[in-house]
DNA sequence: CGCCTGCGGCAAAGATCGCTGCGTTAGTAT
DNA sequence: ATACTAACGCAGCGATCTTTGCCGCAGGCG
């Protein structure tokens, strides 16, 4: 989002959060289990003194929601396909291939681990981007069900499944899963779906 | 499950572990923040010595991911009301109950970020309970959704608002929230709710 | 009833972490 | 171009964690 806040964005600053945000990635990408991941370790990675991160960014858990904030923000473009199905299938579709990768999934479970912040930092963008492509439904004229219930009937399975399901394949293809709780969220009367969460 | 495993289970083993454990529960409970949760407060907290928590499990990571492991497991009595949708609206009331404690939400984030074992723990005890519930109403003679769509509709939804939704009171009262979330999952046609996950 | 072994208690050493004061570098403004 | 200042590097300190070797107790077994 502010990639460039703060009161001296110039390029050192940056680099140097670039650098740290990246050790940090490449770090629980490789495995590194989270008591592990302290911050001489992560600062030695970045090339850069522990004691900057300490300043900057104060604890490992600040410095996975900010990686977590960065990571899962505006790196899904809405689509628009013309129609509200097709919308959310191919969105639903982004996300789930997202959280297949094992990098970003290590990246989610450390965020969760963090607390509550870093924790909400994952989802936060995905709440506009739903609202988005609701928005965009409702300029053409359609009926929408609530962002809530987009979340409960999409995001929440997708997000359980990657989390808590074994990672050997369970029944459906990737695609086929997105497309039956697609269907299933727009099959239901529009109406049911915009009561549920008033 | 097998709280009397290992070589020498008897008297003093089992009264450590279970002093252990209930440490852990306890300073979780207190709102110690997880990354205070070191092993030489758990153990002082326990009345063990901090070399004999090492010894045993080894990090807070093992430590934290036992606890869930028989925290999470057992503890939910199906309920037998006569009806498929007030079993399991009654199940899932539990189920938000007990995801609404602090404590039990704290030693879900530290087992998710234990990685895919220990956060597979949290919820595989989930799927036998709904298995047991469908059961029961098949034996009345009802026609029940497949346990993946329960999942999809119940138990994401109530997960997915615990781990990333800000503890803020967002829209309904939680009740509501689960009525509404069995309304939604049982009004559909029964069969497309079985067709969802093959 | 007495031996035996696994397991916990104990103390000390070693390692690591997190923090603070100060000098230096590199953007930024005039 | 020069001065200013925010941000980084550096070194060292104190505290805490973690490990290790040894001893003693208690629970199982003949």
């Amino acid at each position: 989002m502010n990639e460039a806040s703060g009161s001296r964005p110039g390029g050192r600053s940056a680099r140097v959060r670039a650098s740290v945000h990246r050790a940090v990635e490449d770090l629980v990408a490789e495995g590194v289990r989270i008591e592990d991941l302290t911050i001489p370790v992560i600062a030695a990675r970045a090339g850069v003194h522990a004691t900057t991160v300490y300043r900057r960014w104060g604890s490992v858990a600040e410095l996975l929601a900010s990686v977590a904030e960065h990571r899962f923000t505006g790196d899904v473009v809405v689509p628009d396909t013309g129609s509200l199905g097709a919308d959310l299938e191919r969105w639903a579709t982004d996300v789930a291939r997202d959280l297949a990768d094992p990098d970003t999934l290590a990246l989610m479970r450390a965020s969760i681990g963090a607390g509550e912040t870093a924790s909400c930092a994952c989802t936060a963008d995905r709440r506009t981007q739903i609202a988005a492509v609701l928005e965009r439904e409702t300029a053409r004229g359609g009926d929408v069900p609530a962002v809530d219930a987009v979340v409960d009937g999409l995001l929440a399975p997708l997000y359980y499944s990657a989390l808590f399901v074994p990672a050997h394949d369970d029944g459906p293809a990737p695609g086929d899963r997105v497309r039956a709780l697609v269907g299933k969220l727009l099959g239901g009367d529009v109406l049911s779906a915009q009561a549920l969460t008033p």
